[in-house]
DNA sequence: GCCAACGTTGGC
DNA sequence: GCCAACGTTGGC
């Protein structure tokens, strides 16, 4: 029942409506308004956010090239969430248990990478941010959509999704090709990447990472390995 | 387009 | 609750 009808990639259609902007005035360009702490993950451990923030990171994938599903191109590249009202789409048609339950571990203000899937040269193209934590996805309940699941009940919805807008794209494209061989390294050596869930649990397309996060980030300053 | 990986279904 | 059949994901 639940079968997945769509590719689990994320695929946060242009979706007609839906895409409640909502909140965050602030349009794109991350002026995250004025105050924000931790700028850099670094924290220092000076003030701020003393409470309960932490930001959480996570990766989500997303296919960058054409292709119908059920008549519907499911095509949404990083460009393609740049290009929303608002840079902002909600992430729709997740349907895979374990990535539902990261979605609606999301809090406002984590960050996720923007991951191309199925495509060319699949890899990290960008950088996101959660502006809205989860809610039932709508197009469950939809006849005619690709994502629709007739076991989900409109009382009891089983699928949920977030909002994310468009924080950058990566300085430079981070490879899937260029991941692998540090987490094949860092198997070996115990480092940032030797248990991240793009090899570790290759299918599943909403990931929680941890030290992932700036190891990958400290990749977009250096040549391409 | 092939196919390995792997999640889901459903008979028993 | 096991597990073979099946269907999807997604790299190559």
């Amino acid at each position: 029942m639940p079968r997945p009808q769509k590719r689990l990639a994320g695929a946060a259609g242009p979706d007609k409506k839906g895409l409640s902007v909502k909140r965050t005035k602030t349009k794109n360009s991350d002026e995250t308004s004025g105050h924000k702490e931790n700028s850099s993950p670094q924290v220092t451990p000076d003030l701020k956010n003393c409470g309960q923030n932490l930001k959480n990171y996570w990766l989500m994938k997303s296919e960058p090239e054409s292709r119908l599903e059920k008549g519907v191109d499911v095509k949404f590249s990083i460009e393609d969430l740049k290009a929303q009202p608002e840079q902002i789409a909600c992430w729709d048609g997740v349907r895979n248990y374990q990535a539902r339950n990261f979605l609606k571990a999301m809090k406002l203000d984590d960050e996720a990478f923007f991951y191309h899937s199925n495509c060319k040269e699949p890899g990290i193209a960008g950088l996101t941010k959660i502006v809205k934590e989860a809610y039932p996805d709508h197009t469950q309940f939809q006849k005619n959509n690709p994502y629709y699941d007739p076991s989900s009940k409109e009382d009891s919805p089983k699928w949920f999704m977030v909002d994310v807008q468009f924080v950058r794209i990566m300085k430079r494209f981070i490879s899937l090709a260029e991941l692998k061989t540090y987490h094949q390294a860092h198997k070996a050596s115990g480092g940032p990447l030797k248990n991240m869930a793009l090899f570790t649990r290759q299918r599943l397309s909403v990931q929680s990472l941890t030290q992932e996060f700036d190891f990958i980030l400290s990749l977009e300053d250096k040549e391409p390995s």
